[in-house]
DNA sequence: CGTTTGCTTGAGGCTGTTCAATACCGGTGG
DNA sequence: CCACCGGTATTGAACAGCCTCAAGCAAACG
């Protein structure tokens, strides 16, 4: 399989002092049984250096990938070539959810910072959902969370203009960054994405965002230099980007207990 | 509760000629028990008469709602009024997935032709995937489905050009409604659609759409006339459209039994 | 230092929008 | 029977938003 032979190249990580057991599918936090479970089916923890190819669209699902650290672009390619950055991806990321008939992956993901990849095998993560229903609970959760931003995503792309999609996408990657909703005003906020990623996201090219963003600046409602996101006029951000602040909230990095499940013994 | 009131003034169907026990979360087909309690846990079955709202943005959640006949559309709308048609509805769709914290849908739902939607309890839902394993395993398999059509859908937006989106849309509506891939040529697809709500969901001006479709035409690529739709050219449009093979399948109506939890008893 | 990567700015052109007018078609009421 | 009507489809002309191409600059890096 293409990405565990890419994978495998990589440096290695002491499961052991794996930093992220506050997030993604750890979160809320649970048993201790739980989590040595979970720390026991990773398969490893793998350091991709910028630009790696952490997984190629065409692979053979069966690998269920969590982000520890580090920024990555998950993108679908075209077969003429031309690409879209669906999402970005950082602590806590789960990147599966390849439903069951589909025989090859439709999404690549590449490191954008140097990012660490926890690894585990697909099948094991399915017997833990089965064997904790808090653990399954988390990981509809999650899909379902995906589900509402794609929802204001797909809306973004086809109804908003070139200005308010980036309102929207940095807003959103604001509140990811800082994990804080709402974000504070003056705050730097590292966001180590390049203006033609941007671009890439939001369906304009990098010329394009150059401008919006240098107008944007001009109208004092935001800054994005160097790496770092700096938030002028929140009110005016948030009237642009159009965006639930419910669904924002979902994004701030509080995890609401799930109940999906509550009605099960424990 | 806004939606409960309006589907409250519908007519009634008898639950018993439910028509859809071979659809949605119904499908692949399991135990009399399992299907006895689904049937058990509703609430109701509405008729909503063409653009009757089924259900509002901003309602809370509480409800899951399954489409049994008909054609409706999903749409998100923004604070200043444009709106997105997000998906179409058909026989089998559900309406839930609302992540926990999500104080408010942030999606309505309206009837694009006589649609009947079965009613229950968002809770009791939860309850019976609880109990079954495979209707649990079904309902992730339904949210994973989803979200990798929006990963098409995302990138048809932000990268095809209009004529491209609108064969992308046409292609992905033709093989649900004909519950075939790859569909026939030469055979009328009932497609219960105007040229507006085909704006509305591709992100286009009605008045592009029919010029897109206009061309279409002359290309010999299809036509789409008094609700029907009629490929002529399969492999032009496929080229066009842009989508992958593997994921058109998922929506042919062929229902994988999902392996998620084939590692549980029974 | 030369190369690469990312940012910035200008000029011109294409895609899709906006506004407007017309035609069509089934239903409704005079 | 025809006039009228709302909803849908169709077509034209002018406009605007975003793209393309091009050039220049700064910082990082081998």
């Amino acid at each position: 399989m293409a990405m565990a032979q890419i994978l495998s190249l990589l440096p290695r990580m002491d499961c052991r002092t794996c930093p992220a057991r506050h997030e993604g599918l750890c979160q809320p936090m649970r048993s201790e049984e739980e989590l040595a479970d979970l720390a026991r089916i990773r398969l490893g923890v793998r350091i991709a250096p910028p630009r790696c190819v952490i997984r190629s669209q065409g692979d053979e699902p069966g690998l269920a990938l969590v982000v520890l650290s580090g920024w990555a672009a998950a993108f679908h390619t075209l077969p003429d070539g031309r690409r879209h950055i669906t999402r970005f991806l950082t602590v806590g990321s789960l990147i599966d959810a390849e439903p069951n008939g589909l025989v090859h992956t439709i999404e690549s993901v590449e490191a954008v910072t140097e990012t660490a990849v926890c690894v585990q095998s697909e099948e094991a993560l399915n017997a833990l959902r089965a064997k904790y229903p808090l653990l399954e609970a988390r990981f509809v959760w999650l899909l379902e969370r995906q589900l509402v931003r794609d929802i204001e995503r797909a809306t973004a792309l086809a109804q908003l203009s070139a200005k308010e999609r980036l309102a929207n996408l940095l807003l959103h990657l604001a509140v990811r960054a800082a994990r804080r909703y709402p974000p504070r005003e003056g705050e730097h906020i590292p966001l180590p994405l390049t203006q033609a990623l941007l671009g890439e996201a939001t369906g304009l090219t990098a010329v394009h965002v150059n401008r919006m963003l240098r107008q944007l600046t001009i109208e004092g409602v935001l800054t994005f230099q160097s790496g770092r996101l700096c938030i002028l006029n929140l009110r005016r951000l948030e009237a642009m980007a159009a965006s639930d602040p419910g669904v924002l909230a979902l994004f701030a990095g509080e995890h609401p207990e799930p109940t999906a499940l509550r009605t099960l013994p424990n």
